[in-house]
Formats: structure tokens, C-alpha cells, sequence
DNA sequence: GACGGAATAGAACGATCGTTCGTATAGTTT
DNA sequence: AAACTATACGAACGATCGTTCTATTCCGTC
């Protein structure tokens, strides 16, 4: 029972690689095995399905996520100067060695989202998650006196996000070098939209 | 010669439709013909391969979003009223019914972003003319003196892009119904930001 | 109306897909 | 060390993938 596990770990680290480049449906049971020197049966029996790996693929990049962006944002003191951490780490996710084929939440997203299923649920979810948290941190700002209480949480969530989409397009996509400048100058316009006038 | 181009074109319709729904590379010879009625080799010869397939596809997708977004935007008086123009056609390209499955641009960005060939490279291209339409609207803003002169084009094309994104995510992802909210309320405030204070 | 080329169909190909099954090996527990 | 179970393998399954043939049907032109 130990080893199997540690077997399962290697197995869904080398998949969020593969499916980040070739995405959740592309991403097959035989090339994976045969990356990682296994065979077939033996890594589909960790599994019982595709299904079920691809839900544990998304369920490994979520929790990475957590690790590498969250987490350490909280770190930072409440208000305005976490927000800024979130969005700084959430920027250096998406080039994220660990996923070479850029972000798996934003393309399993663009895969899933009109394809009904537990992966979709959970992938949902999870963005949801995301959300509330942007909400969440932008309410504590407002306590904290740093942002307006007049101004919607939700518009600063929504922004964000579509700060980090239009940067994973424009880096990746269009290969443009400027995506990073340009996502942090559309960053800054957006607090100071948000922050109390000194 | 005449009738082949009419059942290509028919053809091409519905594989639009499919490829938004399952993305380019889950769009199938087979599932195209049948629900098209024709024979896999039939269908298969109009093309001569899934690559030319997938290169015409696509074509056929930029070349409707010039006809319905680009174009129309150009009956616009130049400068702000035309940038509105084009990004209420383009929000409404986001809803278009031809596509159920989401836009068939951004999927194939995310699917084809870090798979180099000739998809790749027509879609790249097609991004870069349709950043370079919003520089140049951007600029005849200013030359209209309805911009400020000393504001970065680019960065209004990268906002604008981003907006569209999000609305993109949130509509179709979190299925939230305030998305056309948010990405109207981002785009008023962006536009306040360009516009010169009256 | 016969001809010729374009358009479509049908059958088959090797490859690969996810999945199942029986069996051997490896690891843990007693 | 023996017994047992978790883990991995190899072979095979039917289905479907893109693709290649050959044959047939359709249609515009003389």
C-alpha cells in the first residue's frame, strides 16, 4: 500500500505535464505509461478509467495551485498587499515548469466547459473557489481601509482573472514578450481604481 | 466543380460546430460524415488530410469573425464609437449560435499553442491582425482627439482581448450570468481611462 | 445522348484507443 | 520463512482513428 502510492504520485506529475500540452483528452493512457517505463495495465489498474485519471490529473493541479499561489499569499498582511502577492504568484504559475504546455486549469476550462461530467463539476468548483477567495480578499481590503467600500468585489475578481487569461494568451499564443508588462500595467490601473484615494 | 464546393462549404459549417464543441483535434472524420450522412472517404476526399482539414476549419472560422465582427465595426465613425462597435460584435461572437461549444478561436489557441505547424502559425496570425485592428482603431482614436496621445495603443488591445476572455470563462465555465455585466463594466473603465477628461 | 471528369461510396489497411483478464512478481504481515 | 495481498505485466478484446484503394454514380459539355 505504500508503494503504490508513491507510483500514483509519479504517474499523475508526469499526466498534468502531458495534459497541459496535449489536454485532458489528448492525454492517453499508452504514451503515458510508456513515458514513464510502465505498462499499460499495470498504470490503467491505479486508475479503473480514463475518467477517473483525468479527475485525479485535476484534482493534482488544483491542489498544486493551492500550494504555489494561495498558500503562500496568505503569508502576506490582508488587504492590498496580499492581493498583490496573489496576483504576483498567480503570473508566475503560468509559466510553471511543472506544466510545460501552459496553465491545465485554463485549458482543461476551455475542453470541459461545455462537456457535462464529474471533471467539468469539480474543474467548475474549483474556479468558483478561486473566485470567492479573489471576493474574500477584496472584502478584507475594504476592512482593512485600503479599498473602497463602494466598489464591487466581484468587478476586482473578474478583472483579475481576465488580467491572467489575456497574459496566458498573449505569452503563450502570440509569444509576445510585453504580455508580462502589459498584464501588470492593467494590474496596477485596477487598484488604483479600487484603492482609497490618498 | 460546382457541386463540391457546395458540400464543402456544408461541410465546413458543421465542422465548425464540432470542432468549438471537442476542439480541433477531437473533431473526427468519421462523426463529421456520419452526421453529415456522407461517407468517411467521400467527406476524407475533399480535403486529403486532417491537417488541411483542421488549416480550412479554422479559416473558416477567422473568415466569419472578420464578416461579423470586423467588418460591420467599420460602418462605425472612427475612434471610440467604432471600438465600441467592435467590442459589442465581439461580445456578441462569444454567444454565436453557429458555435455552441464557445469560441472556436480561443479553444484552438489554447489547444494549438504549444503544438508548432501550420494550424498553429495561421491562428497566431490571425490573433496578431485582429491586435493590430484594435492598435489602429486605438490610434485613430487619438488622431480623432477622442484618446489621449500619450497612452499605449497596445495596452488598450491587451485589455480589451483580456475583457473578452474573461467574459469567455466566466460565461461559459461558471456559467454566471453577470459576466456580460463585468466585462461591460471593465470596458467602460477602461475606455474612461483612455479618453481624454472632457 | 454519349463522353469525361468530378464527386461520392465501400471495403479494407495498420495503428492506437480504453478496457479486461489471467498470471507473475514484489512487498508487507504474521 | 510462509502466507497473503498489493502491484505490475503481457496478451488480447472490440472500437475507432486517419488513410488508401477501387469502383460507382453524378453532372456539365460537346
Amino acid at each position: 500500500m505504500r508503494k503504490g502510492a508513491e507510483t500514483r504520485e509519479r504517474i499523475l506529475d508526469q499526466a498534468v505535464r502531458l495534459a497541459s500540452r496535449d489536454g485532458l483528452e489528448g492525454l492517453t493512457i499508452g504514451t503515458l505509461s510508456t513515458e514513464l517505463g510502465l505498462s499499460k495495465s499495470g498504470l490503467f489498474a491505479h486508475f479503473g478509467s480514463k475518467d477517473e485519471l483525468q479527475l485525479q490529473v485535476l484534482q493534482a493541479a488544483v491542489e498544486r495551485f493551492e500550494q504555489t499561489v494561495i498558500r503562500p499569499a496568505l503569508s502576506s498582511p490582508r488587504g492590498e498587499p496580499r492581493i498583490r502577492a496573489f496576483f504576483e504568484n498567480w503570473l508566475a504559475w503560468e509559466d510553471d515548469p511543472g506544466m510545460p504546455g501552459g496553465c491545465l486549469l485554463i485549458a482543461a476550462s476551455v475542453e470541459l466547459d461545455d462537456r457535462p461530467g464529474p471533471q467539468r463539476d469539480f474543474l467548475s468548483q474549483a474556479h468558483q473557489d478561486r473566485f470567492q477567495f479573489m471576493v474574500k480578499a477584496a472584502g478584507l481590503a475594504i476592512g482593512a481601509g485600503h479599498f473602497r467600500a463602494d466598489l464591487d468585489p466581484g468587478q476586482l475578481a473578474f478583472e483579475m482573472n481576465a488580467i491572467v487569461l489575456g497574459y496566458h494568451h498573449v505569452h503563450r499564443m502570440l509569444r509576445d514578450d510585453k504580455a508580462g508588462d502589459y498584464a501588470r500595467a492593467a494590474f496596477e490601473r485596477l487598484l488604483d481604481h479600487f484603492r482609497i484615494a490618498p
